[in-house]
DNA sequence: TCGATATTCTAGCGCAAGTTAGAATTTATC
DNA sequence: GATAAATTCTAACTTGCGCTAGAATATCGA
């Protein structure tokens, strides 16, 4: 083997070769309906045939983009961390107060889902082999660690309570996987009011000395 | 069929026919088993032969106590719910403020976790047929309300601030649910750490005019 | 100790779902 | 339009797991 081979396929799979952006739409519409199905059922219980038949295919074709369902999941998990990741970045480059940043982080999760669907965000990965999961893992842990960052420089600037961020954290990590599952078979249900409640709830306590209203 | 014939059979399943406290024993012990690995993995992921390996059995022995994989899943739910329901009862009968009570079934909740293991509470339960998901959740409905009503007494008592009770019981609920997940596998953390946080990110956001500290 | 009952095991069936091979069909290029 | 490439399909193989039948073992009362 050579060594310029070697590097190709460390990156991802190597099913589409050569593959031009209209194979590339349809991989990602692939992609959604995967993590669609699967963070509605499970791995386990989403069917390669539910998967393709979302978008009018048949199981086989799927093998023509990913090479099995583990891979496809795992590119999922990377897709859904992407997105988390982009959003994380804007909301860190507009800057503002620790409870700022993290009140228009949520805000802005909430709007997304609503776009673009729920993501395989933190949920459940024990169906990846070892390296995927330790790479998605790893990964989280980063993201986690930037949101921690938030709370620590609320707690820094006065406007967030002091606090363990990692706990705070995974609590807000919780309520947003939950929400997923939820909200959307709630009618009626708007982001507006699901804000108010968060706000209530989760920033209000949160909010230390010099915190302010207002977004 | 005869109508008394007919009475004995709704009430669950009747494959214990007429059985010792011995073999009711290790019922209830497969129970814990299969909800443990069921929270774990998932229904679809959790096999019938690692649910019988857990207390030493093959999984052929499960069905002398449970006609099938379903049926199984479905009494952990009613068993997890039966327990849900005595700690909120308690907390119940105990009185106190809205705020008081949420906040000691709260707290009830974690040390019932740490002693029985994690539950089925409100988690996943598609894999169940129409009439046992629609029991389930019906029963979970009731439960929710009951739980709303804490918000409620907390509103009028002035110990809880106006919010969405529903909403509000929903972003908590998601919280337990994710803790059950990670909690286990954070290293060093202890109850007290995690009814903290909680307190300074659920509750003192929730608390009103006349909330007051301690428990 | 012995028979009856309760409990668990071994062996295997059947089916669903992941996967593959290769044919069929569409799409692109000249 | 014809040829090549890309894409999707049909059909079948394989495996794992829920589940069953019936044998084997343990438990217990007389």
């Amino acid at each position: 083997m050579s060594k310029g081979a070697d590097l190709m396929i460390l990156a991802e799979d190597v099913r589409p070769l050569a593959h031009s952006q209209k194979s590339m739409k349809k991989r990602e519409a692939i992609l959604s309906a995967a993590i669609e199905v699967i963070n509605a059922k499970g791995f386990a219980a989403a069917t390669m045939t539910e998967i393709a038949a979302a978008i009018d295919l048949r199981d086989a074709a799927l093998y023509y983009y990913f090479p099995n369902k583990q891979a496809l999941a795992f590119a999922g998990h990377q897709r859904s961390l992407e997105r988390f990741e982009a959003i994380l970045a804007r909301v860190e480059a507009e800057g503002g107060t620790g409870l700022c940043k993290l009140r228009r982080l949520l805000a802005a999760l909430l709007d997304d889902a609503v776009g673009n669907g729920p993501q395989l965000y933190f949920g459940d990965n024990s169906y990846l082999d070892a390296e995927q999961r330790q790479a998605i893992e790893a990964w989280s842990a980063r993201l986690s660690a930037r949101l921690e960052r938030f709370l620590e420089d609320g707690m820094a600037d006065g406007t967030i309570a002091p606090c363990e961020p990692a706990l705070v954290v995974q609590l807000m990590v919780g309520m947003l996987i939950w929400l997923t599952k939820w909200a959307p078979t709630t009618p009626g249900l708007t982001n507006e009011r699901l804000l108010e409640a968060i706000e209530v709830m989760a920033l209000k306590g949160l909010a230390g000395p010099k915190a302010v209203a207002g977004p």
